[in-house]
DNA sequence: ACCTGAACACCGTTCAAGT
DNA sequence: ACCTGAACACCGTTCAAGT
C-alpha cells in the first residue's frame, strides 16, 4: 500500500507551492509580504503554511538555501585564483545580487549573522566562511587592507546591496566603489 | 476672550506629546513601530494622531526636521574649508548618525529621495544639496573621483548606516572605509 | 478648531478538530 | 501524517459624531 508515500508527495507538493508563491510575493512586496496572502495564492489553509515553515525566517531560509549553496561552490571554485582581488569582488557582486533579490533581505541576512538562534544563522555562516577565504587571499596578495574583518566586508556588501535598490547606479559599480575603499592606503 | 488661542495651545501640546512618544517608539522598534501604541502612550485617540500627521512618513519627517536643518548648517559652515576631504567625511558621519537613529530610517530617506511626491522629499533634497557642495569641493581638491555622483555617495552613506546597525564595528570607521573607496585610483 | 472612538478590512499566530 | 479554518489579539486608516 503506497498510501503514506502518496500522502508525503502531497505535502511535498504543498511545500513547493508555498515556496513558489512566497518567492513571487517577496520579490513584489519585500520580505514582509503577507503570509496570509501567500497561503491564499496557493489555495491552502494558513495553518498548513505554518506547519511547513514555522517562522517567516524559516521560509526565507528555504528560499535562499540553494543560492547559498551556489555561493559556497562559487567561492571554492575561485579559491587559489591568481587574481584574488577580482575573485573577491566578483563573489561579492554575486552575493549582492542574491541579497537584494527581496527588499529587506540584506537586513534579514545581517541580523541572522548577529542573532545566534535564528533560522538563517547556519546558512549565513556558510556564506561568511566562503567569503572569508577569498578575503584572506586578497589580503595576502596585498590588494586589501589587513585590518578589515570578514564581518566588515560582509556588512558593507549588504549595505551596498540595500543602497542599490534605491539608485539608478549599477549595483556592481556600487559594490566595486566600496571594495576599492578596502585597498591599502 | 483667549479661548481659541488656548485651544490651539492644546493642539500644539498634543503634537509635542505625539512627537515625543513617536521618537521613543521609533528608537525602540524602528520606523514601523505601532502608531496605535504611540497614541495610547500619549493618552490620545488614534484619530488625533492622524489629524496631526496624516501619514507615517509625515511623522518621521517632522521628527528629523530639526536634524536636517542642523545638517544644512553644518554643511554651510564647512563649505570653503581647506581640508575638504575631511569636511565631507565628517559631514557624512554626522548624517550617518542621524540616518541610523531609527531602524529603517536610512531606507525611508533613500526611498523619499527617489519617490518625488513623498512627505520627506523636500527635507531629503536639503540634505542632498548640502552634501553636494561638500562633495564638489572634495572632488576639486583631488581627494575624490570626479565620476562619482552625489546620489551615489548619498546611497553609500545610507548603506553604511544600515550596515552599522548590525556590526560591532564603529559606524564612523565603516563610513570612512566607504569614502576611502571614492579616492582616485 | 479640535478631539473621539467605533467601524472596516486586514494581519500573524495558535490550536482543536477533522481526514 | 497532514490539513483545515475558527479564534484571538493585534494593526492601519477613515469618518460621522461630539465638544
Amino acid at each position: 500500500m503506497p498510501r503514506p508515500a502518496a500522502r508525503r508527495a502531497d505535502a511535498r507538493h504543498n511545500r513547493e507551492l508555498i515556496l513558489e508563491a512566497a518567492d513571487a510575493a517577496f520579490r513584489r512586496d519585500g520580505v514582509r509580504a503577507s503570509l496570509a496572502e501567500i497561503a491564499r495564492t496557493c489555495g491552502i489553509a494558513i495553518g498548513t503554511l505554518y506547519k511547513h515553515f514555522s517562522t517567516r525566517e524559516a521560509l526565507l531560509e528555504a528560499l535562499i538555501h540553494d543560492q547559498v549553496a551556489g555561493l559556497r561552490e562559487h567561492a571554492e571554485r575561485r579559491t587559489g585564483s591568481d587574481t584574488p582581488y577580482e575573485a573577491l569582488i566578483e563573489w561579492l557582486q554575486e552575493f549582492g545580487r542574491c541579497a537584494s533579490a527581496y527588499q529587506g533581505l540584506a537586513e534579514s541576512i545581517l541580523s541572522a549573522a548577529v542573532t545566534d538562534g535564528s533560522d538563517m544563522h547556519a546558512a549565513v555562516q556558510c556564506m561568511r566562511t566562503a567569503a572569508g577565504s577569498l578575503l584572506t587571499e586578497a589580503q595576502r596578495s596585498g590588494a586589501i587592507r589587513l585590518d578589515v574583518t570578514p564581518a566588515e566586508v560582509f556588512a558593507l556588501a549588504c549595505g551596498a546591496g540595500t543602497a542599490s535598490r534605491y539608485t539608478t547606479t549599477d549595483p556592481d559599480r556600487l559594490l566595486r566603489l566600496v571594495v576599492d575603499g578596502l585597498a591599502p592606503r
